[in-house]
DNA sequence: CTATGTAAGCTTACAGCGTAACCCTGATTC
DNA sequence: GAATCAGGGTTACGCTGTAAGCTTACATAG
């Protein structure tokens, strides 16, 4: 031992801001964000809860943070070419992103996200829209009928409180809770889960495409 | 004085997990859900916090309670009539019932509902939809279809981070935040907004019928 | 009438949370 | 060499949900 080693190693390289929120991403990907708390997200960096502060505002600031961030993997809608493919492309891939960080669709709708990526994000996909025809304020309403049912649907998927493998077990493990004067067609379609003839999967396509069809038309007679 | 007045006059009927939901919904709606502490719900009784649990397992299942409490607030779509006119009335019900109470929405899509409220509007819905000619399968796509609309609609509406009334004048003050460079688009249905070209309003509608449009034809063809 | 059992309240206590206020130390700059 | 300061650490406060145990009021039985 030629230089006594120091106890407590010093930081080699300082913390940042950058990676603070990509320690907390991967940490609220892994633990749930309900279980990210500052001396959780500390530990992880080894480091002291108080010293977060260092290199953000405040915990809210780091959810800002971290929203951006996911939003940023979003793949952007090319503006120009056919906007059908471009927003089927934006829609798919958001709805992609925001399942792999199952926290984050929450945060998106409970929270004002005004971050650069979040605002590329919405600038690339008005320009889409107004490049291809629609009018700002159809831009507006067809972006705003297209996220809707990303972020719903992607938040009943997360919610779902079974996994699709075991869909036909559950339903069946769920039958005599509904009883089938109380609840028969909440029955007839979990009998159809269960014999298989329903594979009981909701299709993100499905919702997309209707409002996308239903975007055409309007376009086309507006 | 007669009878010398007890100085904590007992509770003269006791309180009933009912009770502690209707008080819960009404905090919860003044106070928002994030300031919900049970604590604050006991004061609001005349109770301390602990003895909620006398009527509650915990605060899980207060939160599952209220939950359906507001379900149950939704119009039913009737079934066997026109099918379209009943999901129309039951998703706008939906709607107005969860703008009454904004903390809803996100309690809905976080957890499981299998409430008997839940359970009733869940199958009302499917028998609106089987009874129409729809199959059990494509029910339930659809029924998916239109709730992620009412839930993300209503979530992104909720989470606007400014009022109607002031959306102009909000467009104002945050054009500064946006540089032409970068986000033109965004600038661009910005400033539409505050010349008053386009209200800037979100509209349920719009998107609803874009889904309820193409259903109709799906049934027609399929 | 009193005795007893129970439902429904209260009290205390604990671990975990975000974070305010302050201290310490090593590196950089004049 | 002194001064500044960025980036760590320490302590403490008020909040949270809730486990454990205590108390009180009322219903019913004897």
């Amino acid at each position: 031992m030629a230089k006594k080693p120091k106890a407590r190693a010093k930081r080699r390289t300082p913390l940042s801001r950058e990676k603070v929120l990509r320690a907390a991403v991967t940490l609220a990907d892994e633990i749930g964000i309900g279980s990210l708390s500052m001396r959780r997200l500390g530990e992880e960096l080894g480091v002291e809860a108080m010293s977060l502060y260092k290199h953000a505002a405040n915990k809210d600031d780091i959810l800002d943070g971290i929203v951006d961030l996911v939003v940023s993997e979003i793949q952007l809608p090319t503006i120009g070419g056919d906007w059908k493919v471009a927003m089927r492309r934006r829609a798919t891939s958001a709805h992609e992103v925001l399942l792999r960080h199952p926290w984050a669709t929450m945060l998106i709708v409970s929270r004002a996200n005004v971050g650069p990526a979040m605002l590329r994000y919405v600038d690339a996909t008005i320009g889409c829209l107004r490049e291809a025809g629609f009018s700002y304020a159809m831009s507006d309403h067809a972006w705003n009928a297209v996220d809707s049912h990303v972020y719903g649907f992607t938040l009943q998927k997360l919610n779902f409180p079974f996994q699709p493998e075991e869909y036909a077990v559950a339903a069946k493990a769920f039958l005599p809770k509904l009883p089938a004067d109380r609840y028969p067609y909440l029955r007839g379609l979990s009998q159809q889960v269960i014999d298989g003839s329903h594979d009981g999967l909701h299709d993100f396509q499905f919702g997309l495409e209707l409002i996308l069809d239903g975007l055409e038309r309007v376009l086309r007679s507006g």
